[in-house]
DNA sequence: GATTTTTATTTCAAGCCTAAAATTTCAAGC
DNA sequence: GCTTGAAATTTTAGGCTTGAAATAAAAATC
């Protein structure tokens, strides 16, 4: 079954068009929860990135682990977690036996502003995706599965 | 037709599930982009969508409807506007008649470079949404429109 | 047990981004 | 024709991010 060449690049520019239609909708609505962490919380969106990786891991992560799971460079999460510190949220732990190592854990009073900000933050979403049925989120979860899945194909292919 | 307070708790907690997972596909792909940027033709995004901006428009824009265009601050495109000057893709020509503004253009050099970036581009997001048919496409679109309308409401509520 | 390599983390330099202040010019009202 | 306010842009200060260099400790090799 073989399309035609037409086809194929109509197809390409539809999909050209969608990509630019949702990095605007998701931008948008990325936008929107750091306006929203900014005026009603006074934080930011790394910092919440942080606090929710944290609060999947009671035991805490290494700093590495932690920038491994959120994506982002080491140098980054020494800055978030720096500032976290500070302010009695994160609390830096020696790894018995690597003193290299350190890992990083929410504090109970980071738990607790966590909680709130985590229920805000589904309140925000629930919201922006009104009108998002049960079905229309199966049908886009199993679309974004096939993008996922050549992500993290590409990922061990690209493993050093 | 109400729906029991379970059910809307369900769909909340789903909603915000494809929300995590939307953004992680979003951001792998947009990740892989400013990679074969940089990797294949040493330039940025932000520097990409600039030019892509330009390239709409033939006769140039302002520096402010560029910033409006792009939803970014003034500052920002003065920067990455500077930059592409210097290096003979952009070209700030002064408004007859308004000695405040300028409007920037792609030079025949930049607008070659972009052509040649746009064509890649393109290929890029077909690959990456490889498996994604017509149909599938035009689903999600009819369910990014509910969001971007929203968001444009928004934005002319916020209107000073 | 000394040397080399690897691992964990931080520091650093540079680019991107924003919001706010500063600058320059235009437009309106007097 | 001044003055006041608005508009277009740039500059500035500060935060986020990265990749690469630096530091320190652990592990592997000899």
């Amino acid at each position: 079954m073989a399309e035609t060449a037409e086809k194929q690049e109509a197809l390409s520019k539809t999909r050209l068009r969608l990509w630019l239609k949702l990095l605007k909708s998701v931008n948008g609505i990325e936008a929107e929860i750091r306006r929203n962490l900014r005026d009603q919380h006074g934080t930011t969106l790394p910092r919440f990135d942080v606090m929710s990786a944290l609060a999947r891991f009671p035991d805490g992560l290494k700093m590495s682990e932690l920038s491994t799971f959120l994506k982002v460079s080491n140098g980054n999460v020494t800055g978030i977690v720096d500032k976290l510190t500070e302010e009695g949220l994160v609390l830096r732990v020696a790894v018995p036996g690597d003193r290299r190592a350190q890992v990083a854990r929410l504090t109970p009073k980071g738990r607790t502003a966590f909680e709130e900000l985590a229920a805000h933050h589904e309140s925000w979403i629930d919201e922006l995706l009104e009108g998002w049925s049960a079905d229309d989120i199966a049908a886009l979860s199993s679309r974004l599965d096939l993008v996922l899945k050549r992500q993290s194909q590409e990922e061990s292919g690209n493993a050093k």
